[in-house]
DNA sequence: AGACGCCATGAATAGGTGTTCATCTTTTGC
DNA sequence: GCAAAAGATGAACACCTATTCATGGCGTCT
């Protein structure tokens, strides 16, 4: 007697996988991978502790998880900006800026998935995370650099730079504390941009131009 | 009946005291935070578990006091290398490029420090680690800027963006892994430093002047 | 030289959270 | 409807390392 899942219980335990997945990103945005903990993510998922394991392997499996959705996000929100820019120039400041719009709407988030301390192994998927986003800026960074906008480089490099300077800059223990005033986020991530595109090779003049021009479509975002 | 610390005493606490920092500084340099335990580092030191919270009162201090050690270290470093430079933009140039190739000698211990996870809170000394460091480059940013070498900005944001991409691309997981060949290391040192003067506004022409002058007097640091 | 107290010791303790598993509940196939 | 199996439960367990503290040794003062 072969016993079939049903399409009703397939759905159901779908639905509980993501349920998890969304406490524990809720969790995270809420109060860091610190509030991450196995027994406080079954309570927002209503479910048992003991539940969690039929779905995730470990605590690393589950954030790992975790960090690998919100990454996939994130790649997705900046090829989206940038496709959409007028030219190569324009996509990576696109890029630059959808990048700084995003860590700091969710700062503890993003906090967490790249630097915060955590009691469990994620280097992997840590470590995956930046190389899909750093792969895509570098991408954009070439793209400039094939149409003559910008000097040739070590783009792989020049693309970590650039991650770590928005990171730390932005949500980093030094980022300044008054981001919350719209105005404030906005400045913070014109000058942000803007050193990133000058460190690249990008002239000033030019520069200033493509950061207002990246910025403009990234006032929705900014006020969402 | 008072009794007094002989001079030799107060010298053999003075003594033990530095060997628990010195050994736990060790530990650090050997196998990051996660290897400064207080069972190891107290082996180190030649003393025994109970001993080092007659010096330290917690792990926590321990480890503050092991960062705010490096960080002074690293500090007259900065210092040193930025006043022997003839104008501002070479303090810069050499400022930088000394971050650049401490971090690199000591990978381990600066990621540590930086931003390894660390089961105790330290966020205190890494925060003021930080301020100190980025506070030194912003003030020698802002006499480039008033020789007017460079154009007016925010200089505490661009010295933390400065130090964020130096980190990330040097110590951060994304790290090219191959810089114990002293050429690729110089490369590095110098690609990220280029990448840090045009971030601020150094012309390209001479932001590439300004690195080989600064890298010049340096390759002793790298030798070491 | 003797007594007193600081310093060092390291085995035992504490505390907190990820993980397990015997038990119960729900669903499935006949 | 009923047995069988998968799924869910949550209390108990396991593990690991920081921290404590009763004990012993050493240095200091009279």
């Amino acid at each position: 007697m072969v016993y079939r899942r049903t399409h009703q219980v397939v759905k159901r335990l779908a639905a509980r996988r993501s349920a998890i997945l969304a406490a524990a990103r809720e969790a995270a945005a809420d109060g860091g991978m610190a509030a991450v903990q196995i027994a406080p993510v079954a309570v927002r998922a209503h479910v048992a502790a003991g539940t969690v394991y039929r779905y995730f392997p470990s605590k690393a499996d589950l954030i790992s998880e975790l960090i690998a959705e919100v990454s996939r996000d994130e790649l997705a929100a900046i090829r989206r900006a940038a496709d959409a820019a007028p030219g190569p120039s324009s996509a990576l400041a696109a890029a630059v800026t959808t990048v700084a719009v995003h860590v700091l709407s969710q700062r503890k988030l993003a906090w967490g998935i790249l630097a915060e301390p955590v009691d469990v192994d994620v280097t992997a998927s840590r470590l995956a995370s930046r190389r899909e986003i750093a792969g895509e800026i570098a991408t954009r960074i070439d793209a400039a650099v094939r149409a003559g906008h910008l000097p040739a480089q070590d783009t792989a490099l020049a693309a970590t730079a650039l991650l770590g300077a928005l990171h730390e800059s932005l949500v980093g223990p030094l980022a300044p504390d008054n981001l919350d005033d719209p105005a404030k986020l906005r400045d913070a991530v014109q000058t942000v941009t803007l050193l990133a595109l000058r460190a690249v090779g990008v002239m000033d003049a030019r520069a200033r131009g493509l950061v207002v021009q990246a910025t403009t479509p990234a006032k929705a975002l900014v006020g969402a």
